[in-house]
DNA sequence: TAAAACCAGTTTCGATTTGCAACCAGTTGA
DNA sequence: TCAACTGGTTGCAAATCGAAACTGGTTTTA
């Protein structure tokens, strides 16, 4: 995580706050996911993040104004890291990873349904989507319909009828 | 560059590829630059890869299925290096991170020229400059108007504005 | 024809980063 | 009182990064 100015380029710039394995999977976390505290995060991460790399990206992210951490006022030592404008603004970055990554690689359909739901829906429900995370972490109006509880259903639904093909594919 | 199967998630397999320092601006100056040799990715690299980076990440790249590597008929020592269908697909990204970086990030203005017209362009402009990364890689049948040249003459024009007015704030 | 420049990398090595595991001190609820 | 939970920190070995020098061969130039 070296902070070299190489350019001035926005692919660049972007690259050396994002391009590593990790950061846009805490974001990613927090976006999708609405994990908003560190053991919460460390605990349900699904590609097992370490509890050092995990702090030590939360802090360079609050730091590059991406995220911002404020204490919880129901338990003096909880933390609640909280998406700033500059972090709801990378749903269209997700969309388009999450595109190619579901065209190109390997992955699984429960995990990936989201990424389709995002893809489909486009530019209208992106804004959607984004105007209901800045009232989750922002404090904004809330939308007149939830993004994130479809994705999320969509997910639980693709995650049920996978279990449910692996249970009668198994006989007793 | 560790190749580690964490999960599923297209987020995930998306940066187990493209996750790291330098794989997006190598291929930013295949697509954006029309670098085809070593040598000229080397010496032409705005942010200064080093020559054991750049082999690495070509070798890696050829590897997952984003470059394809032949020789060049008229050297016997040079190599191409081409984009594939699945390189191509990623100007999507490349458009929304641009967009992404010239919006929080400190640009330079004639960097930023080409990733305001991807943006400005939209999916359109995106497809058409695809199909003609197809024709320039590909061999695919060229697009009546060539986007390339468009985004390469935006970025010249600001770079002569630019330097015109260091002259002019230069006195003699 | 000999030297110079060009070609795609490789090698070496010190500095940095990663990732695992153990640990910590304060807080909370039973 | 005590166990579980809170957001991290520390120590350490292994992997990776990155700058510089170098390689073996080809092509161009004088």
């Amino acid at each position: 995580m070296r902070e070299t100015g190489r350019s001035g380029c926005p692919i660049n710039l972007t690259l050396e706050i994002l391009g590593d394995r990790w950061s846009l999977i805490v974001l990613r976390d927090i976006m999708f996911g609405n994990r908003r505290h560190f053991r919460e995060m460390l605990a349900k991460s699904d590609e097992g993040i370490a509890s050092n790399i995990l702090a030590d990206r939360l802090k360079r992210l609050v730091e590059k104004g991406l995220l911002s951490r404020r204490d919880d006022a129901s338990h003096k030592q909880k933390a609640i890291y909280s998406l700033t404008e500059m972090g709801i603004a990378l749903v269209p970055v997700f969309a388009a990873m999450g595109e190619w990554g579901r065209t190109f690689l390997a992955v699984t359909e429960e995990l990936s349904i989201r990424a389709e739901l995002l893809s489909e829906g486009g530019p209208a429900l992106w804004e959607r989507f984004m105007q209901e995370l800045r009232h989750l972490h922002l404090d904004a109006a809330p939308p007149e319909q939830s993004v994130l509880a479809e994705l999320t259903q969509a997910y639980r639904d693709a995650l049920a009828r996978r279990q449910a093909a692996e249970i009668s594919a198994t006989p007793a």
